[in-house]
DNA sequence: GCCCAGACTTGATACGACATCT
DNA sequence: AGATGTCGTATCAAGTCTGGGC
């Protein structure tokens, strides 16, 4: 039945396709759901907690009182360290206070937290250290919570919402080297949030005494509520869970759509390389841009303001982001990237390219100051553009999905063979998962106890060979059936074993999660399993389950990319 | 063509529950 | 039972891309 639905959305999707954008606009027919769920109101401090200025204990106000909270709770972390978090904090922070405050409070290394980070500390401790009971109380809590709030009614189906707990106040904390880091972040009112639903259902009802900034009924959009952040006045939203078929069905046409570009990649390839001896330079930084968007699997990189961090991508690389080496290691034409890209993760890479994209990109720099752009006559939007009219649907973001997922297909075809074993096939998985996390960069912080953890790993192969060892020398003495079998099944457990230890130390700095969350089509994934009888579950969650749900049920072992 | 707002996807990480070991 | 490690999930920041106004 599942099937059929999905062959029948299938079939509906190709034909709204076709039909043009009209009906892509509509999102739904029918919308309810409660409103975003509001996080507790603030709780002052007992009586016994202080906050001291100078030396002297002050009583502050609730308002302020809630904000030096925020501070105090995060004072062992490094970012409090830095002049730009304290500057922008305290800046924030005085506004928030009565006029008796902020005369009184001028310098923040005259603020004492100490107290209060104490206060916070013992807090957490204790809810640690509940028993079993209370923490069943909390949960239950909790599951109360999702029921009422965490679902809406579309098109008749009850579907789970991704987030509807509205963010909690606190300070903002950018990624990198963020110049708003340390900004407060509002306490969010219904008066800010605008709710969306059908104009027939039963509106949510705001939180008593108040109401909220506007009720719409758009159906070309997906949002449920909506409100603007106040550090870059961006807007937020409600939205629904990625198991839920409006998301299914986009994820599904975002993977159709790279499927299309397997199709059109060849050609779309030789046009741009022959826009490497265009006449013009606008064209010729064009075609290296997509070369690299292609090859490397950059990102557009659309321009930034200077209110957030200073990152980069493919268009908006600076000529200090690369260095050229005519001979580098035995290899000829030498691309040297070393920037920040999203979340201010470093890419770092050596890449042999063509000599004619080698001699483009020395032109490109030529009289140019490190801190101009590389890519000075191009922006993602002229890019995009052009993409467009080479594949309709096409962006630059459609060639890291499609590079992502070809790379999986290949990398499952090339390192999976039948006589494995279920264990060896998922090594098998995670290595190809693994070259498509390092082909889209997605890095992690290696895990704190990575060392600790890996050297108990060792010890545990060690004495399982030991075992090996011993179980062998018993076998030569007494030549027992059953002893072969042990040696046989502690050789087993020994391989797993390695093979444990292999994965965990390729995996040191890789995340896998974005990529396969995001960039790798499930349909791959699904007829790899099918085909080499491995269980879905082993690859894939519960959570990632619901995500790929369309995909499972749609897919068999024959499945190509 | 450019600018900006808006909508939606992609991203690392913090945290807590659960599993496993001592 | 308590310590420790692993995994899933929530969180919320930061990208991409589109469309409308000028």
């Amino acid at each position: 039945m599942l099937q059929l639905c999905w062959v029948f959305l299938a079939l509906c999707c190709i034909i709204v396709w076709e039909e043009g954008k009209s009906s892509d606009t509509q999102k739904w027919s029918s919308l309810e759901h409660k409103g975003p769920y509001f996080p507790p109101e603030y709780e002052p401090l007992p009586d016994n907690i202080c906050f001291n200025y100078d030396g002297q204990p002050v009583k502050l106000s609730p308002v302020t009182e809630e904000i030096a909270t925020f501070y105090a709770k995060m004072l062992d972390h490094e970012y409090t360290s830095k002049e730009v978090f304290q500057n922008n904090f305290f800046c924030d922070w005085r506004e928030e206070m009565t006029k008796e405050e902020r005369k009184l409070i001028k310098t923040l290394s005259k603020c004492d937290f100490s107290q209060i980070h104490k206060y916070f500390v013992e807090k957490s401790e204790e809810r640690k250290n509940m028993t079993k009971e209370e923490k069943q109380v909390l949960k239950e809590e909790a599951s109360r919570l999702m029921e009422e709030y965490g679902y809406c009614l579309l098109d008749g189906h009850r579907e789970k919402i991704g987030n509807f707990k509205l963010e909690p106040p606190g300070l903002f904390r950018g990624r990198g080297e963020h110049p708003k880091m340390g900004k407060l972040k509002k306490r969010i009112q219904p008066e800010d949030v605008t709710i969306n639903c059908s104009q027939d259902s039963k509106i949510p009802a705001p939180p008593a005494g108040h109401r909220w900034k506007r009720v719409q009924h758009d159906n070309t959009v997906t949002w449920l509520a909506s409100w603007l952040e106040n550090i870059h006045g961006r807007p937020k939203y409600i939205m629904l869970n990625p198991s839920s078929k409006l998301k299914g069905e986009k994820d599904w046409q975002k993977y159709e759509t790279a499927r299309r570009l397997k199709m059109k990649v060849d050609s779309i390839r030789k046009q741009y390389r022959r826009d490497w001896t265009s006449r013009e330079m606008k064209i010729r930084q064009r075609g290296v841009a997509i070369y690299f968007i292609d090859k490397l699997a950059l990102r557009a990189g659309n321009e930034k303001d200077d209110e957030s961090a200073d990152t980069v991508g493919c268009c908006s690389l600076r000529v200090e982001h690369i260095t050229l080496h005519r001979r580098l290691d035995a290899q000829e034409h030498v691309v040297e990237f070393d920037f920040l890209g999203k979340d201010s993760i470093r890419y770092y890479n050596k890449v042999p390219v063509e000599k004619q994209v080698f001699k483009n990109l020395k032109l490109f720099i030529k009289h140019k100051d490190p801190e101009d752009d590389l890519f000075d006559r191009i922006t993602t939007v002229k890019l995009n553009k052009t993409l467009n009219e080479s594949m309709p649907g096409l962006t630059a973001k459609v060639f890291r999905t499609f590079n992502a997922s070809t790379t999986l297909q290949d990398q499952l075809n090339k390192l999976t063979t039948e006589g494995m074993t279920v264990e060896e096939k998922i090594l098998s998985y995670n290595r190809a998962n693994r070259a498509v996390a390092i082909l889209c960069n997605h890095q992690r912080a290696a895990p704190k106890t990575f060392e600790r953890s890996m050297q108990l790993l060792q010890e545990k192969i060690q004495k399982k060979k030991e075992q090996i060892e011993e179980a062998k020398k018993e076998l030569k003495e007494a030549k027992k059936a059953h002893k072969d079998k042990a040696v046989q099944r502690l050789g087993e457990q020994l391989k797993k074993l390695q093979l444990q230890e292999t994965d965990r130390e390729e995996n040191k700095v890789i995340a896998l999660g974005t990529s396969k969350l995001n960039y790798l089509d499930p349909r791959i994934s699904v007829a790899w399993c099918k085909k080499h009888q491995v269980p879905i579950e082993k690859i894939y969650n519960k959570t990632q389950r619901d995500k790929f749900a369309w995909a499972i049920d749609m897919t068999d072992e024959n499945f190509q990319f």
